[in-house]
DNA sequence: GTGGTCTAGACCACC
DNA sequence: GTGGTCTAGACCACC
């Protein structure tokens, strides 16, 4: 499978299963149009049980991440954009104020930060790299 | 106040509280040695119930942000080191690997993504060099 | 065809194909005695399972608006009246209501919504106009 | 109760309660900032599942019919307007076309369904009236 | 007391 | 085979 899930984290379990599908879409190991397993299958793989996993693709499906057709199965859906530049400015803004919050905890200056942002962007770029080819 | 709490969010109140007193603390509004207020008073401000600020100013003391003083007082915390220097790196990772999850599903470009970073660590360097003056 | 059908969304297929064709026939797109497509044709041309077009028949002659007649094809039934005067009535006025509701969920004001009533049936009504002409 | 459920009924059950919820709003039986029962306790009077129930709240705070405030309750949310004019007339449009399609079925003429339709607005006028006064 | 999550297991509509 | 719903009952975090 293409992520793990942990019921002891606090995070809800299918949570985690949302994420983690979200993360390989993201990354370019799930790809529009590609078929997700079952509802039951993937709770079978997983050891959990099929509710759990029907309600993580119920908000997958919310999220407009995968396109349910009843029936006949489970597919990534096409990227779709709907919040406008402003909106997303904003929302990636928050998640960045978090994100130097942390790093005052952690003691990080500006520079240890922004060159390991660097470094991430770009081993996340190859790795989409090698998924997309 | 230094920040706002919204009952009606999923996150926990307490949490909301912990979380603004960290970004407080992180923007230099309040600095080390600074004394907060007292668990009822800080409940009476907010609105919120007196157990769910003592529960936020627990985990404020056990993350070591503040020190609860008996009888005296609760302070903020000199700035301590805890994790060495390879675990604050995985954690900082784990949350850069969240934001770029997150601009993928805003369709920003890694460019658009790291110009909007350095804006906003310049911003945030602004606002500290003004709360430390 | 007379219209779509989008197996993504929630309602079944073969409702949305009885919909479909209640309201071609409703417009005067389709009028009494026109023959309608073999099971198999139309399910060729909407790209669907020929079991789902099968079932929406079945559905549609159940409510006589279609007639099968085996070895020769499928026709547009005559109109025919089946329920009595109140139970109309009743059935009107239960969907009635829930426009009252959706209406009041967009904020409309009764005179907005009286309006775009009145407006729709002009149009409805010139449309089955051109169609029968 | 404001409502009644029907398991024998095609519409699940946690979307009736959905449904009897808004329109009980939307009638003013409901007002912002009213308390609804707790989920267990709503499940106890209606004869359903606790899981029933609060898969029906959380729909709702997703509408933003309601506002649950975890560990304390759920109620009733000050009205609130998302879609567009134009968005929410497409939508109204999309309803009020359903309605000629059953009126043609019905074999209302347009004259009954515009009376109808007047006489029904008047009542849920008054019936309003009489629950906000 | 409040809502949220999860498993187990049954039943159902749809394709 | 596919996803969706529902009950029963347990456990949990939060206020």
């Amino acid at each position: 499978m293409w992520f793990r899930v942990d019921p002891r984290l606090p995070t809800p379990v299918y949570q985690q299963v949302v994420d983690g599908i979200k993360e390989a879409v993201a990354k370019g190991l799930l790809k529009p149009r590609d078929r997700l397993p079952a509802v039951r299958e993937l709770a079978m793989l997983m050891m959990l049980n099929h509710n759990t996993v029907a309600k993580a693709y119920q908000e997958l499906e919310r999220e407009r991440v995968i396109e349910v057709i009843r029936g006949r199965g489970t597919y990534v859906a096409a990227p779709s954009l709907l919040a406008n530049r402003s909106e997303r400015i904003v929302k990636m803004s928050e998640t960045i104020k978090q994100l130097c919050v942390e790093a005052y905890y952690l003691q990080m200056t500006e520079d240890d930060l922004l060159t390991l942002f660097q470094d991430l962007m770009n081993e996340w770029k190859r790795e989409k790299g090698r998924n997309n080819t």
